[in-house]
RNA sequence: GCGCCCAUGGCUCAGCUGGAUAGAGCGACGGUUUGCGGAACCGUAGGUCGCAGGUUCGAGUCCUGCUGGGCGCACCA
């Protein structure tokens, strides 16, 4: 929508320095958005401002000037006003016209070509499989989940990725937790590590291989035992998060083992590039990484004393491993207390010779389980529920993901399971819900007094104030779902839903839309159709059911 | 000590690449219903945008310093 007018801006000030009035030697980028008062029109613009300085002129003059070339079929008025905006009112048949393309596009309404088919790899939650998804992972899982479909619909080449780190140390100890615990269950006295995986699942995990396996493993010494025990505990742990990320509606393109990199050499291969490079060396009976020449605060191990890579070591052959897959953007959300590793991963980009731009690390801040404004204790040990699965069964998978998605990523999010149970308005997701719910019912109502509703009726009887804020309201969506993947920031979908539902609300208290006046009856159905689809369509981004009924 | 993030009405938060009189929701107070879902709507009160400088025609937004809070500073992830 405002491509349109930016265009029609732009032919103004065209015709402007072809009437002598601009010197325009280069043309600034038209920034148009809308009023602080919806009642001064329905679009503005700062363009007189911005080119006060190269023009030397006054804005306030800059913008008479234009606003006299400001001409189209298509336009209804334009005005100058305060310090040199001027103010367009277009229309209504410019809103009309467009409204009727929202029904026809149906699902596809919000679609743009924005990110020009550009590939970009995101990767998310990729949680040690050593344990089930706690509330953090959630965040990061809902976030993640609806940037890929955020950058879909706005025409990105998207994939999805979650790393699993399923090699290394804390393999070792999730191996040797089950395998001790394997023994304490079948009687024997076990003194448990305080470093290892103490949690409750991992007895269940042992009593699973009771079950299959019996005391087959009990007089077994341990370097035979381990690497059973490990790969069982990794496997049925795996496929707890699988279960319980897609129970949560979030999939992955792509599932990427660490291991693999192992296998195929690449992790081997990086550091030997990266040593013929320069910018390794050997210390401490250790293998280095010169991080520190590209940003980072100190070097860093990539091959411990005792032979063994460090994670990091295969973050690198996985990084390199993402870029020669072609993509050109490549975005990674992890919680924000890894903070501290988004230097070390942008010195590496840098070292193997990448432009750091490429790759966008979102820090996702920590979230808060409150329950009747307390805190909940996000500690292992305490009885309170802590797991995304328990968050989930709670509250449910509409609302989880709702009060995950509705705080900038980088706010800490108080999360009030109170609240999210709630179906009154104070709750948004139900209050938008309802929205959707009602406007179906009325649809219902209208089908049971026979009135016909056909998508291509007259929309002229629309003339309320208060439909065509509506209206600009739906227009709008593509363009906050372009910033929403250009800022990599979905809160702005939850927002603007529930800005834009509030007024369907009001509306529909001062307005009856099945009335005696048939023609009126069937234009305003057709905008609740396109409301209808937008409501759905922006839950879609966020993977939020929209229900016909409540 | 060093680094990253945050600071906006009583509470939880918006504020788009700096733009017009800083906005919502909750809570508080007061209203609204013969009709399509009252699971809703309308109104009132409430803010030195943490503090101090700076850049700019213009700063909640950018820069510097400070204060307060969160997080991080491993041959752990």
């Amino acid at each position: 929508m405002k491509t349109a007018i930016k265009q029609i801006i732009h032919d103004a000030l065209e015709k402007a320095r072809q009437a002598g009035e601009l010197e325009l030697s280069s043309f600034p980028e038209i920034v148009v958005e809308k009023p602080k008062d919806e009642k001064m029109g329905d679009f503005s613009t700062n363009i007189a401002m911005t080119l006060a300085r190269s023009e030397r002129k006054s804005p306030k003059v800059i913008a008479e000037s234009v606003a006299r070339h400001l001409e189209n079929g298509e336009l209804s008025q334009a005005v100058v006003a305060g310090p040199g905006f001027i103010n367009i009112k277009m229309s209504r048949e410019f809103f009309l016209e467009r409204l009727r393309n929202v029904v026809t596009q149906g699902e596809d309404f919000g679609k743009s070509d924005a990110g020009q088919g550009i590939k970009i790899l995101i990767e998310f939650v990729s949680a040690n499989p050593t344990g089930p998804l706690h509330v953090g992972h959630g965040r990061g899982a809902a976030v993640g989940d609806a940037l890929a479909r955020i950058l879909k619909k706005a025409g990105y080449d998207l994939s999805s990725e979650y790393y699993i780190n399923d090699v290394g140390n804390q393999m070792n100890f999730l191996g040797r937790s089950t395998w001790l615990r394997y023994r304490e269950l079948m009687g024997e006295a076990i003194e448990f590590p305080d470093n290892h995986y103490r949690g409750d699942y991992i007895k269940g995990i042992a009593s699973e291989i009771i079950d299959q396996k019996g005391d087959e493993f009990l007089n077994k010494p341990e370097e035979d035992c381990i690497p059973f025990f490990r790969k069982f505990a990794k496997d049925n742990i795996l496929k707890g998060i699988e279960k319980d990320l897609s129970e949560f509606r979030v999939s992955f393109d792509n599932w990427f083992s660490e291991e693999s990199l192992y296998e195929d050499k690449s992790v081997e291969k990086a550091v030997d590039w990266l040593r013929s490079q320069g910018h390794v060396y050997e210390k401490d009976g250790a293998v280095w990484l010169k991080s520190s020449a590209f940003d980072d605060d100190k070097d860093r191990v990539i091959v411990k004393q005792t032979g063994e890579r460090t994670y990091f070591c295969s973050d690198i052959a996985y990084h390199q491993n993402k870029i020669k897959r072609g993509f050109k953007k490549i975005i990674n959300l992890m919680g924000a207390d890894h903070h501290g590793y988004v230097p070390r991963m942008e010195a590496v980009l840098e070292a193997m010779g990448y432009d750091k731009k490429i790759f966008k690390i979102l820090l996702v801040q920590f979230v808060s389980l409150l329950r009747a404004g307390e805190k909940v204790s996000m500690s292992t040990r305490s009885g309170e529920f802590e797991t995304l699965a328990d968050v989930v069964s709670e509250v449910g998978v509409d609302a989880a993901r709702y009060f995950f998605l509705m705080r900038s990523s980088d706010t800490h999010l108080d999360f009030d399971l109170e609240l999210a149970k709630k179906e009154t308005p104070d709750n948004p997701v139900f209050y938008i819900q309802y929205a959707h719910a009602r406007i179906c019912s009325i649809f219902r109502a209208a089908e049971e007094k026979g009135v016909l509703y056909d998508r291509s009726v007259d929309l002229s009887p629309l003339r309320d104030d208060e439909e065509f804020a509506i209206i600009q309201a739906i227009l709008a969506f593509p363009e906050i779902v372009e910033k929403s993947a250009r800022a990599l920031e979905v809160h702005r979908i939850s927002h603007y839903l529930l800005d834009l539902v509030s007024r369907f609300h009001g509306y529909y208290s001062r307005h009856r839309v099945i009335s005696d006046d048939e023609l009126l009856t069937q234009a305003r159905l057709f905008l609740l159709d396109a409301l209808r689809i937008t409501i759905r369509n922006g839950f879609e981004l966020m993977g939020i059911s929209s229900p016909e009924k409540m």
